[in-house]
DNA sequence: CATTTATTTAAACCAATCGGTCGAATCTCC
DNA sequence: GGAGATTCGACCGATTGGTTTAAATAAATG
């Protein structure tokens, strides 16, 4: 983890530091990211990284650690107090806030991809799936809660729900970016509120009756 | 595309060939993976490679290719066969198929992630834009067939549909071999059945009236 | 068998890039 | 002006990149 002294640059300095960096990782991966190109994007010269991280895995650490701090959700949601009544409506802000959070730095998803094959330098790995876990385990205890107060079907696995909810969800953020123009704000909204009923639809026990 | 001489390899050294290149691709993307790796894990001369290839660029455009003709579902179904009735159970049949494909082949998920941004060499970028924009189109037409005789939801556009089907669904596949064993056969065939009925909820149109 | 043609091999190539080091230059503040 | 903090970029050895080449082997041809 960076060296106390980088703590004292600018919040501004480290913010672009860390976020080009995460660019550089999610696009690359660890030891396909470059630190010379780094530097060069940076107009941040090697002697200053060097002063400031140890070594690349250090940088990796630190942009991780940042990303897990950038990506948690509401920390002032309380899952006890979620029942019946709120729950689905809490849902929906809690998907609303995460797609603008993940619409406006897509690196987020891309490291957390990297968490299949993940890196094999020292600390590197365990510091990845350590803090990714921690952000699966929160959307899964979500959901569990939500079975537990029966407004999320029971009779799955609530991990698989979030893996369904989870990617469903990374693709129509995808859809909502490449498509943004095509419809105007009205039709936008329409849709997007379209999709999130869909997300609910999903995760809700389905109805009792269906003639096959 | 591959000098003529390679199709008269063996058909499995071939095929052993492009797979193992469609594996480092869709790991490392076109320029992280490694020509000297690929060959070393092929027990393949440097010399011979380039005997049957013009370049890496000519393997690329090969494995894509390839992958394409690996990829293509059932190529004896014909769109205007399906009616509100067999509509559903092909579809569902389709996805069985489809998953049964990617889950021996997984490379093909990842080949297909290279569109989001894609390699910059010469015909490179065009090959692989082609291909996976007709497996894209495939889809499309099919869904919006299915809106054609009623069975998917015409309120929101099929691409839109497309996108959250099949983000949902290699989430979902992605599961599904992540936890093969932790139940037994007779569950995962019921979890995958329920599933499955998930997709279906998801394109199919909404049930008119809900208590908000 | 001889000779041509197809295929394979291993080494060499050279440019580029990798992460990392280092000593000197510059800045900041007393 | 002196001392510590910070910045700089040339430089290092090592590795890897994709590609070429000349010679060895195998297969085919006459």
């Amino acid at each position: 983890m960076a060296r106390p002294r980088f703590e004292k640059l600018d919040l501004e300095t480290r913010r672009r530091i860390l976020e080009t960096a995460a660019v550089e990782f999610s696009a690359r991966g660890f030891e396909g990211a470059s630190l010379n190109q780094l530097l060069d994007r940076l107009d941040l010269s090697k002697g200053s990284f060097y002063y400031y991280f140890d070594d690349k895995a250090d940088l990796f650490i630190t942009v991780v650690d940042y990303a897990w701090k950038v990506m948690l959700p509401a920390e002032d949601l309380d899952l006890g107090d979620l029942d019946a009544t709120v729950f689905w409506p809490t849902l929906e802000l809690l998907m609303r806030e995460t797609r603008a959070r993940v619409h406006e730095k897509p690196w987020l998803v891309g490291l957390a991809r990297l968490m299949y094959d993940p890196p094999e330098a020292a600390g590197v790995r365990e510091a990845l799936a350590e803090k990714f876990a921690e952000v699966r385990q929160w959307q899964e205890d979500l959901i569990r809660r939500g079975q537990h107060v029966g407004a999320v079907r029971s009779d799955l696995p609530a991990d698989l729900l979030r893996a369904l909810l989870v990617g469903a969800d990374e693709a129509g953020d995808q859809w909502f970016v490449a498509n943004w123009n095509r419809f105007d704000e009205d039709e936008i909204e329409r849709l997007s509120e379209e999709v999130v009923a869909i997300y609910r639809r999903m995760l809700e026990a389905p109805p009792a009756e269906r003639k096959s």
